[in-house]
RNA sequence: GCGGGUAUGGCGGAAUCGGUAGACGCAAGGGACUUAAAAUCCCUCGGCCCUAGGCCGUCCCGGUUCGAGUCCGGGUACCCGCACCA
């Protein structure tokens, strides 16, 4: 069934249920919980006590705790990814609360970019009224989420506010040299007139216009990351609250390696009036098996020789045609041009190699020239079949170090032992590669270097829709920074999007203004800031989002870095590592003294759910789709027209593919709690989870059963004592369980295991609903479901905080559950009396053994051999060995 | 291409340090209640031999160990990321 089938005429199956049910007055069935009554009522109450606005105040003698989901874009709909994102905040953010922290949950939104401009040409919007509506949309969305967030501390990256402090940063990183310009390229459109992201660049052509995408070079403004490159590596080790696949990709990127530059002597000129060819390579001791040198398309050999060589021009602009991604450019035939030079062979007297240019060299890496070794080197390899260039190995195995290795296909780059290498002969790798760097060395033919992957990270953006770069250009004194007192650089309103390109240059006025230093007329700065920039500091301005200067060092001090970040693992890379960044060059600039800005990180998976497609082939909405049976005959057809739909893969919920459950329908249908409940339960937290209709009834289902055994226990639990010394079994029994399960719910929030968390939850209701019968119940009873009740209403109350606080009403304990502190387990009632210890002979199980956990070996030893099945499977023999292993298992091996 | 990840019933998953594989949920089947439906409650639910019970079983092949889903070596399949999308 489809959802829109389940809610009907827009009342929730709740409603509908109570009002079919209201006239029959049978007092053994209880109201049906109301999420969409109750969920707004609470969420009213905790707005009016401000029960989530923090208390930033470094002396405000709480220890701080900050939990900070990604901020969201704002695309104009939260969708069920945001939900799962939002939640597992919500949970950390309000145990912590519970666990006494003063507790930091702010919300904000990421909101320049593309979109809104892209938005505006096709709908002849404003960006900035469609960015607004978007974020006044979402807010409301996120608010019926029930999230405990500090709402006061809302801000926009696109708010003045925050931009103009942004430029604030921008100057004073001008200022210790952390930014600077230079010349980079791009992908041009030369139709739309504009500058494409890799991602709109389809095929080598604009996404919009079709065009033959170029590459063109523009002045840019960069970040010195690279200055850092070596610092950021360093320090992805201390960062032991990352998932180590976040910091091994991080590291990659870095990409640090060891090798050496090297001097080739150039020897045939070929008219060109360069001496000699730099290159580097991680590889110098394989320089016996070099056949040819390469050189990037745009290096300045190559374009000055293009010059008076129509034909070498022909192929740097083939070149530039290439697309710039690194899955571009390795995927790409390997492509390479002669130009006639020769370079002299370092080691080998008398040997020249040709150079080429060639498409799988980078300018913007190394030297821009490499040394072919083909044997060693899969790029080279493919490039030397290609041309048919000589493959000489000079690298043996370990196993075989005589006998250089055979190279047909796949180039041999594991370690291994130098042979025919003079100098590097019979030395392994990495001490071949120390011995070709000294030994050039003293010819003065090379020296070692440190090279990083990691570029300068190019900030300029050719857009409207951005933080405008505070800079003037003036005739008289050049690149001019603006003064402080000047900002805010304010983006003007008056702009339109009917033509191809950026909107500020053509403005009638807002380019023109005086230049900061001498006073004369002169010309803004067009060029607006990467929407990276906005996201590498709002962390920061959450703690002082009204400040006059961008953080406050103090507050900054006490309360970064954040505590749990959480968020998608697309930004793995980029934006954590920008982040990182940015606390370093914040703390240069004197705005606060972290280094690192997230202690704690969590990647969480994805949103997925199964696709569809009408027999036209185009994508169909869940809610257009009527399914009916299982398995191999599960069948799908067209809810209006009744045709045929194929079922489709369960894929990333997208608006392409029109896969997406809006959350508003879920909260409406079943309520926040019912959504967020079914978002962290099943899958683990950092696996895709999968929305089914099914799981969220399945949730909802145990949402009413919360609140049915609630509902009978209420007027027994109202008028029972606190537990103490019980003498009813099942009393008793219901006092371990309870504490027990309160134990292991709060480890396993600690450690982010919501989806155990849950599981305990259904085994600690089960435990509970099958334990006492409230008829026949007796004091004891009473007591022990008293404690039971409230430590399962405090557990759940995270996930479900609307259920909660209704279930704590209903108990008429005092106050909000949201503002309780965490109840405190008492570990001897955690732990079992007795256990049970599987016993195996021969590592297979055959019995069961009782024992207390205090019971010795002896014991245990005694009473294994005790046993009847071990008795006959002993037959009269004596055991080689008994292994116990206390509280686990115990081995016979007979 | 490079880098990374994952693999357990019909499905999502659990098993925290190498110690009872399949917790918990979903789906399914059977039953109770009901005029009926919904809701709810009870039972079954990895495969095979089916007898108390036994044998097999965590992608595949091999190894270490009293004991392997977990550790080691080799392989297969699928998924994700790759610098101007946010």
């Amino acid at each position: 069934m489809t959802l829109s089938l389940i809610s009907g005429e827009g009342l929730s199956q709740d409603i509908l249920h109570n009002l079919k049910h209201s006239n029959r007055n049978n007092k053994m069935t209880t109201e049906r919980y109301n999420s969409r009554a109750s969920e707004p009522h609470w969420q009213k109450i905790w707005d009016e006590k401000k029960l989530f606005e923090t208390n930033t105040d470094v002396e405000s003698g709480k220890e701080p705790y900050y939990v900070l989901e990604m901020f969201p874009y704002p695309s104009g709909r939260i969708h069920m990814g945001h939900v799962r994102n939002y939640t597992m905040g919500d949970v950390v953010a309000r145990y912590k609360r519970a666990k006494g922290y003063e507790v930091l949950h702010p919300m904000g939104w990421d909101a320049f970019g593309m979109p809104a401009e892209n938005a505006a040409m096709q709908n002849n919007t404003h960006p900035k009224g469609w960015t607004y509506d978007n974020i006044a949309s979402m807010r409301t969305q996120l608010k019926s989420m029930g999230l405990s967030i500090d709402w006061s501390r809302e801000f926009a990256t696109c708010d003045v506010d925050y931009y103009a402090q942004q430029q604030a940063l921008f100057l004073d990183f001008l200022k210790h040299d952390l930014v600077y310009r230079k010349n980079a390229k791009v992908n041009w459109d030369p139709v739309d007139m504009t500058v494409l992201a890799n991602e709109q660049v389809i095929d080598g052509k604009g996404w919009r216009s079709g065009a033959e995408v170029e590459q063109r070079e523009l002045t840019q403004w960069f970040f010195k990351i690279s200055d850092y490159a070596d610092e950021l590596l360093e320090a992805i080790d201390e960062l032991d609250e990352w998932p180590a696949k976040v910091k091994l990709m991080q590291s990659n990127w870095i990409g640090r390696s060891r090798g050496a530059k090297i001097k080739f002597p150039l020897i045939e000129k070929n008219g060109t009036d360069t001496n000699e060819l730099v290159c580097f390579s991680t590889r110098p001791d394989t320089l016996y098996g070099a056949s040819f040198m390469a050189i990037a398309a745009e290096h300045p050999i190559s374009l000055e020789m293009s010059k008076s060589n129509p034909a070498l021009q022909a192929f740097i602009k083939e070149c530039r045609k290439m697309g710039t991604s690194a899955a571009d450019i390795e995927t790409a035939e390997k492509q390479g041009f002669d130009l006639g030079l020769t370079v002299a062979h370092p080691f080998i007297e008398g040997k020249t190699l040709p150079v080429y240019a060639a498409n799988f060299v980078l300018m913007d890496y190394g030297t821009g020239a490499v040394f072919g070794c083909p044997a060693h080197d899969q790029r080279d390899l493919d490039f030397a079949r290609k041309y048919d260039l000589e493959v000489t190995s000079v690298v043996a195995t370990i196993d075989t170090p005589d006998m250089a290795v055979e190279v047909s296909d796949t180039a041999y780059v594991d370690d291994g032992v130098l042979v025919n290498s003079g100098p590097m002969s019979g030395q392994r790798k990495e001490q071949a590669i120390n011995t070709a760097i000294d030994v050039l060395a003293e010819r003065n033919l090379a020296e070692e270097e440190i090279n990083y992957r990691l570029r300068d990270w190019g900030l300029s953006r050719q857009r409207y829709w951005g933080c405008p770069i505070p800079v003037v250009h003036c005739d008289n004194c050049g690149v001019v920074p603006d003064k402080k007192e000047n900002l805010p650089v304010e983006l003007p309103d008056d702009v339109t999007f009917d033509v191809p390109g950026n909107p500020l240059d053509r403005h009638p006025t807002w380019r023109n203004t005086d230049c900061p230093s001498c006073g004369k007329p002169a010309k803004r700065e067009t060029d607006t800031m990467d929407t990276f920039v906005d996201s590498s500091w709002y962390f920061a301005r959450f703690i002082t989002p009204n400040g006059e200067t961008p953080t406050d060092r103090a507050g900054a001090n006490h309360w970064l870095p954040v505590d749990q970040y959480i968020g998608g693992i697309e930004h793995a890379i980029l934006h954590l590592l920008y982040s990182r960044f940015f606390s370093r060059a914040m703390s240069i600039a004197g705005h606060m003294d972290i280094k690192e800005p997230f202690k704690g990180l969590f990647t969480q998976g994805m949103v997925v759910h199964e696709s569809y497609r009408d027999k036209d082939g185009a994508w169909l909405q869940p809610t257009e789709v009527v399914l009916s049976g299982e398995g191999k005959a599960r069948k799908a057809v067209h809810a209006k027209t009744g045709e045929d739909v194929k079922i489709g893969g369960i894929e990333k919920m997208s608006k392409s593919k029109r896969n997406t459950i809006d959350p508003d329908d879920i909260i409406q249908t079943y309520g926040a709690d019912t959504a967020r409940w079914f978002m962290l339960s099943d899958s683990p937290p950092e696996r895709d989870v999968e929305w089914t209709d099914a799981g969220a009834e399945g949730a909802h289902r145990f949402v009413q059963r919360i609140w049915r055994l609630v509902s009978i226990w209420s007027d027994n639990v109202k008028s029972a004592n606190a537990p103490d010394s019980l003498k009813d079994e099942k009393a008793n029994a219901i006092r371990k369980a309870s504490h027990k399960t309160l134990k292991a719910i709060g480890d396993d929030i600690e450690r982010l295991g919501f989806n155990r968390a849950i599981a305990r939850l259904y085994e600690y209701v089960n435990t509970l609903s099958s334990s006492g019968d409230v008829k026949k119940s007796n004091a004891d009873l009473d007591s022990a479901m008293k404690e039971g009740l409230s430590f399962l209403i405090q557990c759940f109350a995270p996930v479900m905080p609307h259920l909660g606080e209704t279930c704590w009403e209903e108990l008429g304990f005092d106050g909000l559950v949201s503002e309780q502190s965490w109840p405190q387990h008492d570990d001897a009632l955690a732990v079992d009396d007795t256990i049970i210890l599987p016993v195996q002979i021969n590592g297979k199980k055959r019995a069961d053994l009782e024992v207390n956990p205090d019971a010795s070996t002896k014991e245990i030893e005694d009473a294994t051999l005790a046993l009847d099945v071990v008795i006959k499977q002993l037959d009269g023999k004596t055991p080689k060995k008994i292994i116990v292993v206390p509280k686990r298992i115990v081995n016979v091996v007979v």
